[in-house]
DNA sequence: ACCGGGATGTTCT
DNA sequence: GAACATCCCGGTG
């Protein structure tokens, strides 16, 4: 039986994350995170390389917190951040390789009701998702989503077409909150949307 | 609106 | 012991 959605939708094939996280990140704005009747459209993306990549957790290797970047492209990575908050990743290129794609912001489409009791916090529905640990706590992401199948429709989380194409001409930018690389321009957003994590 | 500091704990040096 | 892919709150203008 097809699973109910609150946004019709093709799960992005795996062919779509296996290719380099810069090439993946911008072609997923305007895709459609969904998880149980929880859905926003992505605003706001960034890329991450594996050893050639000093901001990237994978530049040092394999550990255990980053082992889910150096699995196959198309799965989940949720990883721990400042002792409070997750952050969750598009896992892309083939597997080895260490390269993802940071969910940055999202402008929230369906279940919007159990995203602010999930961010009491929040007064508009930009405060819902316009950041990569408000995006996790208001979809409930954490430890628990680390590895999981973003194409199998089965996994309770992916990402999905809905027609809407990617933005002709995306803002780029740096990538924000990093000491070391900080000229590397691998930062994409849809112009003008509202739940953008920073100003344009 | 803008800015500065504190929370909080895992990971790595 | 320091750094950290962040967020929130309370100050000021």
């Amino acid at each position: 039986m097809i699973p109910d959605r609150p946004v019709p939708g093709t799960p992005l094939a795996r062919s779509f994350y296996a290719r380099p996280s810069r090439v993946v990140a911008p072609a997923l704005l305007n895709k459609v995170l969904v998880v149980g009747v929880r859905a926003a459209r992505i605003v706001e993306v960034e890329a991450y390389a594996g050893a050639d990549d000093p901001a990237s957790h994978a530049y040092r290797g394999q550990t255990a917190r980053n082992a889910t970047m150096f699995g196959p492209p198309g799965s989940l990575y949720v990883y721990f951040a400042y002792g409070m908050h997750w952050c969750a990743n598009a896992v892309c290129s083939p597997a080895g390789s260490s390269s993802a794609v940071l969910l940055r912001a999202g402008a929230p489409l369906a279940g919007l009701d159990s995203m602010y009791a999930m961010r009491p916090v929040a007064r508009r529905d930009r405060d819902l998702c316009s950041g990569p640990a408000k995006l996790c706590q208001a979809f409930g992401i954490d430890r628990s989503f680390d590895g999981r199948d973003l194409v199998d429709e089965d996994q309770p989380v992916t990402i999905v077409d809905d027609g809407t194409p990617p933005p002709r001409r995306p803002g780029r930018s740096p990538r924000i909150g990093l000491s070391v690389a900080v000229d590397v321009r691998w930062r994409w957003f849809v112009p003008g949307d509202p739940n953008v994590s920073r100003p344009q």
